[in-house]
DNA sequence: CGTCATGTTGATGGCCGTCAATTCATGTGG
DNA sequence: CCACATGAATTGACGGCCATCAACATGACG
């Protein structure tokens, strides 16, 4: 854990505002900036493998991922299960909403900038707001979606196919907060994504050579260069 | 689908408003019911097997299941895939929002009851309710908490502990609803719970003859009955 | 009672987890 | 800049879990 007292140079990625989940139309921290003065800290910056949030404390603030990236995880017998990853753009906490805790821990997989965001305020100017309660709505919505989703992939596919959706959906993420690239770094390690896919890093090692035979992609360490994403996408269908 | 032209005789349990997953103080059909007129029907009959949406049709309406279940799926290369099941107060529709689109098919699992809801009412009523829109709020971020549990179930549970947790689960809803009983009617078929769980129907039926060999539950048909509860809970739990 | 759908049980094989050895990557100190 | 140490990732051998295929039993319903 030396990292923590290193300075923080965050040479990733980062989104625009406008590219953030919030939406082009309202950021939601820039709106309280303009309502409520000092309330929100912008791109506060979070070092590698920090723990910004333990499971079960009060959900006092919403985070948005401004650059770097972010595990949520929560603590079976004492060994972790990632649950979800988190990257510039996403919205993280509306999983906490109804009981007004954290139902997960958060820590920061390399050097990252947040935008904290309390949520009495975010309450408050939703119930002001009827466009930002629609979006609210909406991000949730989007959510649970997403959910469903996963849950198909997970209770439905194999581990070929969940690796290569896994992979495909960090490119449509990365892309749909507008960019586009089929260079993709992987913020996390493959211990992680075994942990996240319920398989093992031998699994997921052999599978990426697999693809690699086959042209799909290359994979050297962190960085995954995906050269056929027609067949990546082919790949990541449920087969039978 | 000789049903659909049978009389309706809806046996099974049904929710008292008090125990419906809205909330024992605000049934939005109800509170409807006193500031709109006509707009929601309550206790719309559905027969057994009868779709009530079609999947991409556009969220006009949201649905309580009152008595009885039904499933929701996805069609996936011609094929359904399971990724829900509603029991009486269970909420329909949530994961539609975002796009105003039902995201998945609906079809009656037995004789239902539901109440229907106006979304564009919903919605009105909840701008102008600060109690209605929490209360919205809550639902869905516990949906969204729900769906993260469920994924980590899929994705990380064996097929023993993964139909543990299903029997244990239903066991739970029902409680949850004021229904608390060890004895289970599943309204699904075996081919349901396979589909669902990502499983066959020979496996579900091979361990639910092991729990029954070890005296956990009794299982006849869609009868189940639950022997040893906390035998049942340690299966459900993630074992490595 | 006969038919058809649904559920159960058994035999076999493939996918993926486990264990172990090796290679690679990253950072540290000389 | 290189040698080394430590952890991460890769590769191989083997075994167990669960899918598949097939046969049989049970139940629903006319």
């Amino acid at each position: 854990m030396h990292d923590i007292y290193k300075p923080i140079r965050s040479k990733s990625y980062s989104v625009s505002c406008e590219f953030c989940r919030i939406g082009p139309s309202i950021c939601i921290p820039k709106l309280l900036e303009n309502t409520l003065d000092n309330f929100i800290n912008r791109k506060k910056e979070i070092a590698k493998n920090q723990v910004i949030v333990d499971e079960g404390t009060p959900l006092d603030k919403i985070y948005i991922i401004n650059s770097g990236a972010v595990k949520t995880y929560i603590t079976v017998n004492g060994k972790e299960q990632i649950n979800g990853f988190y990257l510039p753009g996403d919205i993280i906490g509306l999983n906490s909403i109804h009981n007004l805790k954290y139902n997960n821990s958060v820590c920061a997989l390399t050097n990252t900038l947040v935008c904290e965001l309390k949520y009495n305020e975010l309450i408050g100017l939703v119930s002001q707001n009827t466009h930002m309660q629609n979006t609210l709505l909406k991000l949730m919505s989007e959510d649970i979606q997403d959910y469903q989703q996963l849950i198909l992939c997970f209770s439905q596919k194999n581990a070929e196919e969940k690796v290569a959706t896994f992979i495909y959906s960090l490119y449509l993420r990365y892309a749909r907060r507008g960019h586009i690239s089929l260079n993709i770094k992987l913020s996390m390690s493959r211990s992680d994504i075994a942990n996240y896919l319920g398989l093992t890093i031998e699994t997921i090692s052999r599978i990426l050579t697999r693809m690699q035979d086959l042209n799909i992609l290359t994979a050297r360490g962190k960085y995954i260069s995906i050269k056929d994403l027609s067949a990546l996408i082919k790949f990541a269908e449920y087969h039978k």
